[in-house]
RNA sequence: GGCGGCAUAGCCAAGGGGUAAGGCGACGGUCUGCAAAACCGUUAUCCGUCGGUUCGAAUCCGACUGCCGCCUCCA
């Protein structure tokens, strides 16, 4: 499996520390307000990461944060009245049911920094010990001066940052460059205990720390937004091998969800809470949306593009139905080389693709392929029960990947079940005034009719 | 100013030295009582522009143009 790693900038091939494990560490999101379809994109493509290692048969262990203490929760908590704690518990019970609703795997663990203020304060001893943290009046400070490649992930030197940098220069940091490890207490503000006065961490500390925690000092991916390259991301290397932990051995980074040609952001003020999305898309939809192009790519929203995933969604769905209704006659018959063949072919494209980098282009167009070739076989009477069955197996084996198919089927309501019988009766007595008028009328309560060669099939118009 | 990314049909998008996957949409056809679904066919002489290397480039090199991101909180 190959993966570009953004502090290699280039595409490499997998190495686990471990054999057929792997340890993933994904950025969350702070939680101080609702997500948008910009975090959702981020924990989807990880997901499809975390997903797809799990089916190529390895044993992972997710850890995906929920930042809880900053600038941001504790402003935001000011101006609600509210305790941070109360801030953070809504938005994260928030985030979780959207999550799901993404169908997106509940993390392994998902620690905040709050609980793990023990963990913290040792990271930041360690790196006092090693001479990379200094104290000022408001805090403690990371020394970048003192970690020599500092900058290797984002490319830049740190003469490049001293004279690109944009903020005003606290000039009793060392370097300008120079990050929190640890803010002392204003008034008013939440605070812990530390060997060097009550405050709370800096932003960078708690990934160090937790990571650790989770996944040991060494641990195999380590993921986030583009945005988190710099400076969070850079930080936290220099953090954890300051603190001597061998850290991160590759670096995922996933593109930008864009609206406009621009960075679908909370600053910009341009975003649509995964809440307003699903008001208009199935969820699934959405998860198929930000799933279908290379997770590295910009992906542009749009009303034209959440159309075109629910209609290609949509593809997929009827032909599992079309399938499930050839395996309801029984399991019968043989499955023949040709079929085998087909979905073999389908399975290597779609590991294929996912293999490289996680191209999802590739993967799909594989299965875009299998779905033709059956559906003409289908049409020509020529699929067995069996047959059927196998393909149904193979897409409910990539769906473990995917996440989008629906295999259930709900029951209808008997007196709809009866008008359909009824149309059924007749149309065999040629009187198709009555037939339309069953059809229309169920149409406007959202059922669909089409007539196969084997009787009327229903479905969910949305 | 520094660092990085992107530019392929109406739209989404793969490919990345040997002559343009796949999807959505549209149009024509088969099927159907009519539809729908499905299938078949059509839909880029060409891959931002200009040069160069090569027998051969969308693919490599150079320049240019446009767009985006990071350098400040950000997935």
């Amino acid at each position: 499996m190959k993966l570009y790693d953004t502090l290699q900038k280039k595409k490499v091939a997998f190495q686990p520390i471990r054999k057929q494990e792997v340890g993933i560490y994904l950025c969350g999101p702070t939680v101080y307000d609702y997500g948008h379809l910009g975090h959702g994109r981020s924990a989807i493509v990880f997901d499809l990461l975390r997903r797809y290692f799990i089916y190529r048969g390895y044993r992972v262990t997710f850890v995906r944060n929920w930042t809880d203490i900053d600038d941001k929760t504790i402003e935001r908590a000011r101006q609600e009245g509210i305790t941070v704690e109360e801030l953070t518990g809504k938005f994260i019970h928030i985030y979780r049911e959207d999550y799901a609703k993404l169908n997106i795997l509940e993390p392994d663990y998902a620690p905040k920094p709050t609980d793990h203020m023990a963990e913290i304060i040792m990271i930041i001893e360690r790196l006092f010990e090693n001479g990379h943290a200094y104290t000022l009046e408001d805090g403690v400070y990371f020394d970048i001066a003192s970690f020599k490649g500092y900058g290797a992930l984002s490319g830049q030197s740190l003469d490049e940052l001293r004279s690109g940098a944009r903020i005003e220069v606290d000039e009793s940091k060392r370097n300008p460059g120079d990050f929190a490890l640890w803010k002392f207490q204003k008034p008013g503000e939440p605070a812990w205990d530390s060997p060097w006065g009550r405050g709370r961490p800096g932003w960078h500390i708690e990934c160090s720390a937790m990571s650790s925690r989770y996944l040991g000092e060494e641990f195999d991916i380590h993921c986030g937004g583009q945005d988190l390259i710099f400076p969070h991301h850079e930080d936290e290397i220099a953090q954890s091998r300051g603190a001597g932990y061998g850290f991160a051995r590759y670096w995922l980074h996933n593109g930008f969800l864009n609206i406009n040609d621009e960075k679908m952001s909370k600053s910009l003020g341009n975003f649509f809470t995964l809440r307003d999305v699903f008001k208009r898309y199935t969820p699934h939809a959405v998860r198929f949306f930000l799933l279908s192009a290379h997770y590295r790519a910009p992906l542009s929203f749009s009303e034209e593009n959440l159309q075109h995933a629910e209609n290609t969604l949509k593809r997929y769905n009827d032909f599992i139905l079309r399938l499930t209704e050839i395996t309801g006659k029984g399991p019968t018959g043989e499955v023949g080389e040709e079929m085998q063949d087909l979905i073999e072919n389908a399975k290597q494209g779609f590991e294929g693709g996912l293999d490289d980098d996680l191209n999802i282009s590739k993967a799909l167009a594989s299965i875009a392929d299998l779905i033709r070739a059956v559906n003409c076989s289908i049409d020509g009477g020529s699929v067995t029960p069996s047959e059927a069955a196998s393909v149904i197996g193979f897409l409910e084996n990539i769906n473990e990947v995917l996440g989008v198919f629906s295999f259930e089927r709900e029951m209808l309501p008997e007196e709809i079940e009866e008008l359909i019988e009824e149309r059924t009766r007749v149309r065999a007595e040629r009187n198709f005034a009555r037939a339309d008028e069953i059809r229309d009328t169920l149409l406007e309560r959202g059922i669909v009719l089409e007539d196969t060669r084997d009787g009327t099939r229903w479905k969910r118009s949305s």
